[in-house]
DNA sequence: CTGAAAGCGCTTACAG
DNA sequence: CTGAAAGCGCTTACAG
């Protein structure tokens, strides 16, 4: 392996100046330069990481936590983290925390030992218990994607997911539905009362039993809630997913049940559904800005590494937006 | 932050000693050990990963490379391999290619620079024409999860995709079916062989016409071949589906035609399908061990790593297996 | 603008 | 079994 020694040699000058061009900290006089500069393409030199690492404490990589991969919202964030990061130089040190804390807690020791820049965590599941460990890690930690209590302190960049609720509710008034059911996630309580705020802005308060909460927020628990949902409310013309997997598990059972989408029934989901596994009609749904959000927790994560400053504490809210589909009608 | 020397001072010794502990490459007198411990927990110490990786030359870190992690396959073997490193007291560095062998030869700078153990690289899709640049990197490369021709003095743990595809043959052969579609990804010409190998050998062979290959395997595309390919043979009673994404789209075709699964048209998937989003009957599908091909490529590539050696080129190929579902049934 | 020195926190032979 | 020394490849003040 060649270092920054051999060079020197090459160009005749010491390491120093050899580190001097390769950060760019300190200017050289363009002739060595020229030389340096042409002894690194010779050489093929690419500067140690690990001994930089060392020296200045930045490891020029990040850590990020997700619950799951598996899931594609998730997915999307792991690939939007990426490039905000590469953008940057930096690389992921992926973690999948599998709502287990402990998990979590052996990841947060290995991000430690191995001086990352800095830590993102995305989606809240059954890590809140968790957080007072963070408190006293040595880099920054940014949450996003973050829909529970905004715990005090974490600077975090999430969406309005309330807001998110209340525009899957104003477009479903807008088409003139009155009753409208909710297939609920548990974890999703805040685009549920988005949703309910809107009908009930309008006058026409949904009552508590047109919200379903799927215990078992899977295609399958999602279905047999929202059979049940359909069931119990035959005069229900239009449905709330608050999560991808809950709407296609609607649609399903909307065709079990001879409900024709969206005439005989309309459906709007939240979080973009994975187009590619869809079958059925495009959904109406919100839409999260992932990739802002990605950026802008990147951006205060590193920003924050570099200064050796805390990042700022305040929350950063994003909107999410209403993607019109095909499964959302005006009610007949 | 607290390091060796302080564990040393502490436990009057000098860090040398410490060290030894620490790794346990040498024995340490009972006596010794003991302050030692018990020095390294009240103050809290953790070694720092980055030191020791200047020192040694590994940084406990392995990449991987996959071309997405929207899709639910490489989702899940993201997670396997995870969770083998993690066995190892690994991390995962991940970087997806996006088929792009710009951004792969990027991502390969990126981990050199990095002193990574090894690097993994699941799919092939794209980057068989980049293999030569991993030729002199100077850590362990193994290729998993790999359909196209293995390409010379690569070691690769891989599944027999001719062999799933057999399978698939079989079994709907042992149901009777004589007339069988294939609805193909272009990059998995090793599975439909496989299948048609099932059917000629029990003196059926399928016509080329019944291959269709999606140019754009995705749901949309995969649904549009596979409505054509249902028209053009009305008398088909099974279908094989090389790809998840395939497989739903192929279900929606049997819907909108108004066959019904298994009943009027049988169909295999191949790898599972994301149990979680899909509708319908539960497919009859081609399972890859992704777990056991994570376990052997990490083995491989830290047992090559920890002894400087190459690892060992021969493939490694491992059985999918057959699991049946509800989507396919004798032919009538 | 360039060079000599010290240091980042570990490990690894090598003497005692 | 324990300790002193050198080294991993960089960066960072600090003199010249």
């Amino acid at each position: 392996m060649v270092t920054m020694q051999d060079v020197a040699e090459r160009a005749g000058v010491t390491k120093q100046t050899v580190s001097n061009v390769v950060t760019g900290r300190v200017t050289v006089r363009p002739a060595t330069e020229a030389r340096v500069r042409a002894a690194i393409a010779e050489l093929g030199y690419v500067p140690n990481l690990v001994a930089r690492s060392l020296a200045t404490g930045s490891s020029r990589t990040v850590g990020l936590f997700v619950p799951t991969v598996s899931a594609p919202f998730y997915a999307d964030v792991v690939e939007e983290v990426e490039d905000a990061l590469e953008e940057r130089g930096h690389r992921l040190l992926l973690c999948t925390t599998r709502l287990d804390g402990e998990r979590a807690r052996r990841h947060l020791a290995g991000l430690a030992a191995r001086s990352v820049d800095a830590l993102l965590i995305a989606g809240d599941q059954g890590l809140t218990g968790h957080l007072p460990l963070l408190a006293d890690v040595r880099f920054p930690v940014v949450l996003c994607a973050w829909e529970a209590a905004l715990p005090d302190g974490f600077p975090v960049v999430t969406v309005d997911y309330e807001h998110g609720g209340h525009l899957a509710g104003r477009h479903l008034r807008a088409l003139g539905h009155e009753r409208a059911l909710v297939l609920a996630s548990p974890a999703h309580t805040v685009r549920t009362a988005g949703f309910r705020r809107a009908f009930r802005e309008d006058g026409m308060p949904l009552p508590d039993d047109a919200v379903r909460t799927a215990a078992d927020p899977t295609f399958r628990g999602g279905l047999a809630a929202a059979l049940e949902a359909l069931r119990d409310h035959p005069d229900a013309t239009a449905l709330f997913a608050t999560h991808d997997v809950l709407a296609v598990a609607a649609l399903e059972a909307a065709r079990m049940l001879g409900r024709s989408v969206p005439d005989g029934l309309s459906v709007v989901a939240h979080d973009d559904t994975p187009a590619g596994l869809l079958s059925g009609p495009a959904l109406t749904t919100v839409v999260l800005p992932k990739r802002e959000m990605a950026r802008q927790a990147v951006g205060l994560a590193l920003g924050a590494a570099s200064r050796g400053a805390r990042p700022d504490p305040r929350p950063r809210l994003l909107l999410p937006a209403l993607v019109p589909g095909e499964s959302t009608a005006p009610v007949r």
